[in-house]
DNA sequence: AACCGGCTCAACCGCTCTCGA
DNA sequence: GTCGAGAGCGGTTGAGCCGGT
């Protein structure tokens, strides 16, 4: 009797032998076969084809774990440790890859504002997601339009004198948000998120790209952590509150 | 056509954590 | 208590791709 996984699995071997046929002939995307490593034992840098299907065979027919004897009895010569990377990242059959959806990037925001670089945390929230997926993404797309915006305002700053009454008043958001951290946050990170959605189109590689240098003002009225002066453009969330508070969520 | 720089993401590295002996 | 092995985590790297010049 072959049981639904083995099945699955089976199934999932037949599909990447075909997408490998695809990838190496009509691609003609030559992987890496000689390690870096000076020990000729142990190998190194991209899958072939052969040891992901050697890897799937071997989980298939004895189950994952127990990663550097799964390496040894399958005969890769790879680490444990690659073994179970490449299991757990990409050969899985949950696994799901590419275009992060709008709700998962509003969850990754609420996730992150609560526990930081904490990636393994906030992929058990994130179904078929990997931590490796959701740092990258974090990282390529939301540090990136971070960083930019950081400039943009330090530019901002450098052009303009900004006055004391301005100045007081961001002083005085940080101290609200030392006594409102968990609910500021939250709005916080939706209101990103939401602003992300706003601007996002269907195109993966395209999604955040219109980020603005500037976060969007708290509107959430019942929220204790109010805004004076809301309508005052030097009241909108900037990179230095969202770091601010991310800091102060303590990690 | 060739070069360059930026971006993405798979994979590696070094470290910490956990658990059994 | 501590030692070692395995597992897991977060940071970093580098190959490949792509668009601009």
């Amino acid at each position: 009797m072959i049981s639904t996984s083995s099945l699955l699995l089976l199934l999932l071997l037949l599909l990447l032998s075909l997408s490998y046929v695809y990838m190496y002939k009509i691609m003609d995307k030559k992987p890496c076969n000689s390690p870096s490593s000076h020990d000729p034992e142990v190998r190194k840098g991209p899958w072939t084809m052969e040891e992901d299907l050697i890897l799937i065979n071997y989980i298939a027919n004895h189950g994952e774990g127990v990663w550097n004897s799964l390496a040894k009895a399958s005969g890769l010569k790879r680490t444990g440790k690659s073994c179970r990377l490449r299991w757990l990242n990409y050969l899985r059959p949950d696994v799901r890859r590419g275009n992060i959806t709008t709700e998962e990037q509003l969850l990754i925001f609420e996730l992150h504002a609560k526990w930081g670089n904490r990636w393994s945390k906030i992929a058990k929230h994130l179904p078929g997601r990997t931590d490796n997926e959701i740092k990258n993404f974090w990282r390529t797309r939301i540090q990136k339009h971070m960083k930019q915006a950081e400039n943009s305002q330090q530019q901002g700053n450098n052009n303009s004198n900004i006055s004391e009454t301005n100045d007081h008043h961001h002083h005085h958001q940080h101290h609200q948000h030392h006594h409102h951290q968990a609910s500021s946050s939250t709005s916080l990170a939706s209101n990103m998120a939401l602003q992300i959605e706003s601007y996002s189109t269907p195109s993966y590689q395209e999604t955040l790209e219109p980020f603005p240098s500037q976060f969007p003002p708290i509107t959430d009225q019942s929220s204790s952590c109010t805004n004076h002066n809301i309508n005052s453009n030097t009241n909108y969330w900037n990179i230095e509150d969202l770091w601010s508070m991310h800091m102060l969520n303590g990690d």
